[in-house]
RNA sequence: GGUGCUGUAGACAAAUUGGUAAAGUCACCUGCCUUUCACGUAGGGGUUUGCGGGUUCGAUCCCCGUCAGCACUGCCA
């Protein structure tokens, strides 16, 4: 048997870094196992979903390159089935109509609190009177239509990842409602539970993969399973992504939609590997980047974790620096020019390719997001430097001055500035100035950027010259001392 | 209030019929490399396995209790 899995997610926001994660497990889950990975939106929901979520959930997924097999799928263009597979749970008995009004609703459950008692329905409307029924329609009540469940029952199921899971049907909070009150129709909208169930048989999903937090779901959607003559599918339940306080990570925590991520300047590679790592652990592993297909060949959702997974920058950080820093530079530079662009450095794309390219190579070693290189690479950029305190103290140092004249009389003397070029020059003026080279290499350090550290010097310069940003810089560098 | 789940170094975690506690990764510290920072590389420190009992020759693992955290408890998904 061909086993499918899929990611249902609701078009009410943007791709959730949860929903993506659930989305890595599946789609591991299915290549291991050469199944097929299904995309459903479950936009049942018409007040809050949103086309514009639907395609920001379908590029993301792409983006990580979660490609899915089939789908997507839509509920609301399936409203029929659910209809039908209502109608057949009202006419075996199984579901029926309640007509209790939200503020009854909320007045039971304010009493039950009030005596100790857990919130649930009480199952009053499950057995109605044809004349009770009559009196409700009179009165112009529009009903829901209630699942029976029954408080005796137990249900129970092998889950994938926590082994042996039970249920009491009492804890359930009593029958509960498939399908919305109806404006004009008999059965109005589904709801999520019963939307699931139906879906999943029609589209022969073996394997649901979810987060934990839907557990209770779970039971509800078996009773929905038996009831509709169904086969029950297998259960894998997933670890939450926790915050830093131990708290599922939700939109208050700030960053938490790939968008976001991606913007940030993240690979995507890099997130995927990172979001396998989130409750799972490859076995005798002591490896921990790897692309999805790798991941693949070894996934296993007996090694899935059962405790939450604290989400941890530092770490999405290294692994992001990881692949940041194997990239070649004439691809990575296809990816930073947005940043420079948006950070409103000057770039010509024609005539400053190349010059791009070194740059970018030079300073990929200290990249660790994308959008870091904005700060990597200011002090190459533009006419005026910035002098640190640490920088102009040197600078005032006795024999800088020196050193920076004969360096500024180099530059104008040669044409142009390269590698050797510049090597040549700081070999010739520590010789002349009878100083150390480390003395020679700062104060270009210091009268070209205006600081301390940065990346490699020498191409630092040749970059620069480049540009034609040398010469004014160490002369301006000179006016301080 | 009820139900369920989880608890191993700062973080992610391994230890799969109970067998010397802690592999590995990140972070941290140190040496090397470098003009510097970073990268890289070579080392290093860190644990009464939440706590208390019990079973056992032996418990992270099984049992009981306890504490803490989290999730669910909708005419949301």
């Amino acid at each position: 048997m061909t086993i499918r899995v899929r990611i249902a997610p609701s078009p009410t926001g943007n791709l959730h870094i949860g929903t993506a994660r659930t989305a890595v497990f599946n789609w591991l889950y299915a290549h291991n196992q050469e199944g097929k990975f299904v995309l459903r939106i479950e936009d049942t929901d018409l007040e809050r979903s949103r086309s514009e979520y639907t395609e920001n959930i379908k590029s993301g997924l792409e983006w990580l390159g979660l490609t899915w097999d089939e789908g997507p799928f839509f509920q609301t263009q399936r409203l029929d089935k659910y209809t039908a597979a209502i109608q057949t749970l009202i006419d075996r008995g199984l579901a029926y109509s309640c007509y209790c009004t939200p503020e009854e609703l909320d007045k039971m459950r304010e009493n039950q609190k009030a005596k100790g008692l857990a919130p649930r329905y009480d199952n009053r409307h499950r057995n109605l009177s044809s004349e009770e029924k009559a009196a409700f329609e009179a009165e112009g009540r529009k009903p829901v239509i209630r699942f029976k469940i029954d408080d005796d029952r137990e249900i129970v199921w092998q889950d994938k990842v926590r082994g042996r899971v039970s249920w009491q049907g009492s804890d359930l909070g009593g029958d509960m409602v498939v399908a919305r009150a109806g404006e004009t129709e008999a059965i109005g909208q589904p709801l999520y539970n019963l939307a699931v169930v139906v879906d999943d048989i029609d589209m022969a999903i073996t394997h649901v993969i979810r987060g934990e937090d839907h557990i209770a779901n779970t039971a509800k959607q078996i009773l929905l399973y038996e009831a509709l003559g169904a086969k029950v599918p297998e259960f894998a339940h997933t670890p939450l992504i926790l915050n830093q306080d131990g708290k599922k990570l939700s939109k208050r925590d700030g960053v938490t939609s790939i968008d976001d991520f991606r913007k940030m300047g993240f690979l995507p590679e890099a997130l995927a590997n990172y979001m396998t790592l989130l409750g799972w652990t490859p076995p005798d592993s002591t490896e921990e980047i790897f692309t999805l297909e790798e991941a693949a060949t070894k996934f296993d959702l007996g090694r899935v974790n059962k405790a939450g997974a604290k989400f941890d920058w530092a770490k999405l950080d290294w692994i992001n620096s990881q692949y940041l820093h194997k990239m070649p530079a004439n691809e990575l530079v296809e990816l930073l020019i947005p940043y420079w662009q948006s950070a409103g450095y000057e770039v010509n794309l024609d005539s400053d390719r190349s010059w791009l390219e070194s740059l970018t190579a030079m300073v990929t070693p200290n990249l660790t997001r994308l959008a870091n290189v904005v700060e990597e690479t200011k002090l190459l950029f533009g006419e005026s430097v910035e002098y640190t305190d640490e920088a102009i103290e040197f600078l005032k140092q006795e024999g800088v001055d020196l050193v920076l004249q004969e360096a500024i009389t180099a530059i104008e003397e040669a044409d142009t500035l390269e590698t050797a070029d510049a090597k040549g020059i700081i070999k010739q003026v520590t010789k002349s100035q009878k100083v150390k080279k480390g003395l020679v290499m700062r104060s270009l350090r210091a009268g070209l950027t205006g600081e301390m550290h940065g990346p490699d010097l020498i191409q630092s310069w040749v970059l620069l010259n480049q540009k034609q940003l040398d010469r004014g810089r160490l002369s301006k560098a000179l006016s301080l001392i």
